[in-house]
Parts: C-alpha cells; structure tokens; sequence
DNA sequence: ACGAAGCTTCAGAAATTTCTGAAAATACAG
DNA sequence: CTGTATTTTCAGAAATTTCTGAAGCTTCGT
C-alpha cells in the first residue's frame, strides 16, 4: 500500500481540509485513501499508506464506522476486517448532512425550544423575542430540509439539475407573499 | 452588564456550540451576547458579561467583523466602538453559509479540478474517476445553491414555507430523468 | 488449552488552539 | 506636544484535541 502521488495530494488535502470539518486530520486522511481504493482495504493497509499509528487507525475507523461513512467487509478467508467507502455518492451527502445536522442543529433547536417554554420577566422581553425568531428561522429551514431529504435521490438530482426552471416556478407561484417585515431597532 | 439567568443560560449554550461549530468559545458568546441585547454594547460590556480577558474581546470582535456577522456603531459623543447584529436574521444565515461555503467547500473544489486536469496514469485511473464524480456532484450543489442564493429574501422564504407543494412540482416536472447509474465495484 | 493474529482501549505525549497580560499602537482633547 | 482613553498585537500560558505505544482483549486454528 504505497500511495502514487496523485493520490498522495487528494488525501493530504482531505487531512488538512478535516479541521475545518469538524474531523481529526487521521479521520479525513482515512476516509480519502479508502474513497479512492477501488478495493476494500484493511487497517494495516491503512497504517502503512498513512504513517501512523495502528491505533489511530483503529480509532478513526470507529469513527467514521458510527457516522456510516465507511462500510466493513470480510473477505473469504481471511480474517481481518475490510472497509470501503459506500460507493453511491448521494448517499454519503445525505450521511453527511444528517449528521451535521444531528451535532450542529438539533442540540440548538432544542435549546431555544426549552427557552421559549420559559416565562421571560420583563427583563427577557427582548432575549425571548430573538430567541422565538431564531427557533421560527431554525425550524423553517429544517423542514424545509426534510422536504428534500423525502425526495428520492433520482428526483433530488433532477431538482439540483434544473437550474433557473426552480427560479421562474418560485416566482410565478410565490406571488402573494405572507411577508412580516420585522423591525428591530438597535443602538 | 450583568446577564440575567435566562440569557446566560442561551449564552452558554452558543459557547458550547461554538467547538461545533468551528468557532472559538469566547468568539460564540460574544455573538450571543450582541444577539440577544437591544441595544449596541462596547466591549468593556462584552468583558464584563462574559467574564474574559479584553484582548479575548477583542480578537473575537474582530473575527465576528470579519465574518460580517457584527457591525461596528458609533454613538454620538461616545469615544468607543459599540456593535450589533444585523437584525435581518436572513441577512444571517446567508452570510452563515456563504462563509461556510468559503472555508469547507470552494477549496476542495480548487483542488478537485487541479487533479482533474492532471494526466493520470494507468495507477491513477479509478482515483480520477472518483475525484471527477465527487466534483461534478460538488458543482451540482453549489450551483443549486448559488440558485437559491438568488432568490430575494422574500421569494426564498415563500420556497421554504411551501411544503409539500416543492415535492409534487418535482415529481411532475422532473419525469424524464437522466439517469446515470455508475456501477463501482469493490472489495 | 495454548498461541498467534488481529482489534480495541487508554494513559499520557505531542500538537494545536484558545486565551491572557503586558506592551505597543492609535486617536483624540486640551 | 502631552496626557488620557481606547483598541490592537503578540509571546507565551492554559486548555483542548489528537496521536502513540503498551497492555489487554477476542477470535480462531491446532
């Protein structure tokens, strides 16, 4: 398992790119190998392409094994474990946006939900009227979400394909529009 | 400057988050803080409420300029500078993703098409052609996305608020599907 | 039951990120 | 120009995250 220097370069990309993302430099370094593998590859493969330590290994699969991002296989006969990346990309967008919005979403949602049960004092007034507006924004945009995770991946793609049709529909459609201009003053 | 019970309680949270987030702690509060309050605050306010460091303020100040995510006010008389949130919580959200786009995608992108316009050879062949299909389903969305980002406020939000009605417009419209199934065998 | 192959765990080492305090810069009034 | 109010910078301290090596499992063949 020597890496060609193609590959090298995607893969140190995605290590370096895994800060950003919220994942450990080992996590995205693992995950890019076994995205470009075309054969499932098993933890020492992995050690030996990446330099480093068999328990890092171990541990990064764990990882990205909860997140559904990488799949275990058994070879016939032999005995170690084998991953690979699920090779339908949509459905890794789809883990991927779950999952963010698992982590990054939801704990919030039900924050501002727990505060809006409240009963502000006067003191409150005006935290409790962002808070509501914040949790209306959050809770739109989740449905909305939901919406488009209903749609099958086929259909899905066909939407993201239909460029500026999307755009015309909203505007014919959309036309009386249930519009709250709030304002807040400020300073 | 003293946080009542129920606004420290949302400002704990946001400074929770913030590790999720990508954010510094402090840079999490600060936000929080300027979000739920009235009125403009100086940062002799902001380290007062939050109990940290001035330079920490200041830095997480900057940081939150930088992100357009606070803006710069001045009272008149006054000598210091005093911040708000922009209090169009849409005007938010876009620069939210904008920024995210910026830092988590666009990248990958850049990097992405490099590969791409490289000359594999016979090793690289299957890493080509998974980089080239992860790219082209990146561009798709953000395509989509610069799409949506189009919209005027008052249009994307009737979209959002539509429901179901997206859903059938899709199935109906999106009949003739061009469809490409990419077998990728592994393992 | 024993030993080898392989996987996991975890305490602490290494690396990275965040935060502070002191010093330096900036802006302004008199 | 001098002194004061305010913001910024930055070296290193503190906190957090990631990674390693050693020890300990678990599984399987003999």
């Amino acid at each position: 398992m020597t890496l060609t220097d193609y590959e090298q370069d995607f893969v140190l990309h995605f290590g370096e790119m895994g800060s950003r993302w919220g994942i450990a430099r080992t996590v995205g370094q693992t995950y890019a190998v076994l995205f470009i593998s075309e054969d499932a590859l098993c933890a020492d493969d992995l050690v030996e392409a990446l330099g480093v330590s068999r328990s890092n290994i171990s541990m990064s699969l764990k990882e990205l094994q909860a997140w559904s991002l990488v799949q275990l296989r058994h070879k016939p006969g032999e005995r170690r474990d084998y991953f690979t990346t699920p090779d339908d990309m949509w459905a890794i967008v789809r883990i991927l946006i779950e999952e963010r919005k698992k982590r990054e979403i939801d704990p919030t949602l039900t924050k501002l939900r727990e505060l809006q049960m409240r009963e502000p004092g006067d003191e409150n007034a005006y935290a409790h009227a962002r808070v509501g507006e914040l949790r209306e924004l959050i809770e739109g945009m989740t449905s909305f979400y939901d919406e488009l995770n209903q749609l099958e991946t086929e259909r899905l793609v066909a939407l993201i394909k239909m460029g500026s049709k999307l755009r015309k529909w909203v505007t014919t459609t959309a036309k009386v529009l249930p519009l709250k201009t709030k304002t807040t003053p400020k300073g």
